[in-house]
DNA sequence: TTAATATTCAACCATAAGGTTGAATATAGA
DNA sequence: TCTATATTCAACCTTATGGTTGAATATTAA
């Protein structure tokens, strides 16, 4: 989705949702790697994949290194830590508010009890 | 990204990857809504918002109930306990690999002093 | 220098997202 | 029954992805 307002964490969604890209940095996590040795597993063309790098780097989930010609890539972790805090926060947001709805239940249970009473 | 071969974690890490969306999420998170209320707080259309809340489900992150003709949308967290998994994996994967070259390190550091002894 | 290798760049195509407007549907209310 | 409200559907536009092929660049090796 990105357009000129997309921020670091968009980007970073937007690289973990291609297989191929999740392939890659699984095979990152296990040490470097050059493109061409990247691009061996798939059956696309090299250039898919260099573009595929490329929206890895831009969410700043690989770093590269040339030597001569060779351009070697590395998985960088540090986004995903964005991710994981997101999804943190939203979920700590939603079971406060199961929490909060779980006390009004209760005291309206009260004060049904309360008027129950009173009517009784 | 989703084509014909997408599976449930592509579709979360593309509804994810929206700012629309995310705050729709963030929302829904303290109770469920209408689509209209949902649309409220964006300068676009609700058309626009139909969409995102498309997307959302598609992905399994929210639940539509209708009641007359209001559709009353749901928080459903369970989807981003797949992302989260996903980068525990990740993480897991490059931290064994680091530790394993963090071996392999020791290993030729030990064979370098043994080789600096027979030379000495 | 010449030839092979490693990568990107450029131009192009198809599809999905994200948006718009206008019409269709369905339900609620006067 | 009319009319307003809540939503989606359909058609269209623009931009980003994901892919291709062919050419350009840079570096290594003969």
């Amino acid at each position: 989705m990105p357009g000129p307002s997309a921020n670091k964490l968009d980007y970073t969604l937007v690289a973990l949702a291609d297989p191929k890209r999740r392939a890659i940095l699984r095979r990152l996590a296990q040490g470097e790697a050059r493109v061409t040795e990247l691009a061996a597993p798939f059956d696309v063309s090299l250039n898919a994949i260099s573009k595929h790098i490329k929206l890895l780097e831009r969410a700043g989930l690989v770093q590269r290194r040339r030597t001569g010609r060779e351009h070697v890539l590395q998985f960088e972790p540090e986004p995903l830590g964005g991710v994981q805090d997101w999804i943190t926060k939203q979920t700590a947001f939603w079971q406060s508010s199961l929490e909060a709805m779980d006390d009004l239940l209760r005291r309206e249970d009260k004060a049904d009890k309360k008027i129950a009473e009173v009517q009784s």
